[in-house]
DNA sequence: CTTGTTTTAGAATGATCATTCCATTAAGCT
DNA sequence: AGCTTAATGGAATGATCATTCTAAAACAAG
């Protein structure tokens, strides 16, 4: 039997997700969705069982098309500081060439607005946290077999410390057209994973 | 004539502060903070044009209240880095004997939900930033008139540097209540600090 | 074209929201 | 005491929301 699933349905996840990551998860209305993915309000509840659920799709599929592909290049073995500066770089000119002003993190603003008594979605914010560190800290460490200058610890602080600076920068210029201050802060921190991994003290 | 401002009327903009930093700006309810403040309908809006103006105020009431002492020390002439470790660790200690929870910081929180054309909120969120990135700003610059490593431009980028970097804090760490990676950020920041001003490369 | 299924537009429902309004209460003042 | 004003609790209003429902439209296959 019967009709194949719609263009518009099949776009569903990816409109939806642009418009929980422009505007918020709180903000957007269910009317809102209807108009920014084509997709009537039956079809939407045909497939999830409301917004709540749709939005934690929305959550997954970030990371499938979002998260993991710019992360892959650093979760490649062998991958060194060099692979995190074309993270940062790639994050950058993505943001500089989509126009539409910067949007931030989706896990990020998420997180900023999350009830603390919500542990579904939290969870699904940590295991981002989490598969973000692990690769920093896997690219971390393949840059000291090099230098061999830090600890054990301090390979997992510093790998910390990137994750957290990189929530900093996705935070602070959520709203800033200006791409130099970006830029500049992560030249800033690329500048101090060399520091701390090569320079004695 | 007549009464005096109620007991609850005084603290109105204490109680409102503290739940639209626990819960955020769309999720409270005039009915929550009714209930949180202990002022009734009618009382809120004889002060205030509505919720968004409460709000505003509120954002003000947390830069006197909050941010404003915090920064004081920092702000004073001849202030150093010690001022910034002082900053962060009495920001963290404050967070440990509260005992709530953490729930990160009022501004950070209303960046990552803010309708990119509410420019009147975005205003007060980027006196905020300026204010921080200046206090800090001042703070490297004297440390610097010591070691005179830094260029102003490097200073300047310090600054900012910094800044990013505690709002990323404050990003990551809003539903933790585990303080150990809180300190372990810190301490890599301050540690960074000390490099960049004083050992050559 | 006809039959069966999917999808849609949009109305209906019931909850919740911000805001307004008012009768009642409580406080200060003379 | 009585007068005046501040403040309250809670009802009324009108908007908006998530969700459900339905009749019509769109499509596939016989």
């Amino acid at each position: 039997m019967s009709r194949p699933k719609s263009e518009s349905r099949a776009a569903l996840l990816d409109n939806a997700l642009s418009t929980f990551w422009k505007m918020g998860y709180h903000v957007v209305s269910m009317g809102d969705l209807v108009r920014e993915t084509g997709v009537s309000r039956g079809g939407i509840y045909s497939d999830f069982k409301g917004k709540r659920e749709l939005f934690h799709a929305c959550l997954e599929h970030y990371q499938d098309t979002f998260v993991g592909p710019s992360l892959a290049p650093i979760e490649e073995d062998g991958a060194g500081i060099a692979a995190i500066a074309k993270y940062l770089e790639t994050l950058i000119s993505s943001i500089e060439q989509s126009g539409e002003g910067v949007i931030g993190c989706l896990v990020v603003n998420t997180s900023a607005q999350l009830d603390p008594d919500d542990t579904d979605t939290r969870a699904l914010l940590e295991k981002h946290f989490k598969r973000q560190e692990d690769a920093f800290h896997a690219a971390i460490s393949n840059e000291n077999n090099i230098s061999k200058k830090l600890s054990e610890s301090e390979v997992k602080a510093l790998a910390q410390f990137v994750t957290t600076s990189i929530q900093g920068l996705a935070s602070r210029f959520r709203n800033t057209t200006d791409m130099k201050p970006l830029r500049q802060y992560a030249d800033s921190l690329m500048q101090i994973l060399k520091v701390q991994l090569y320079n004695d003290q």
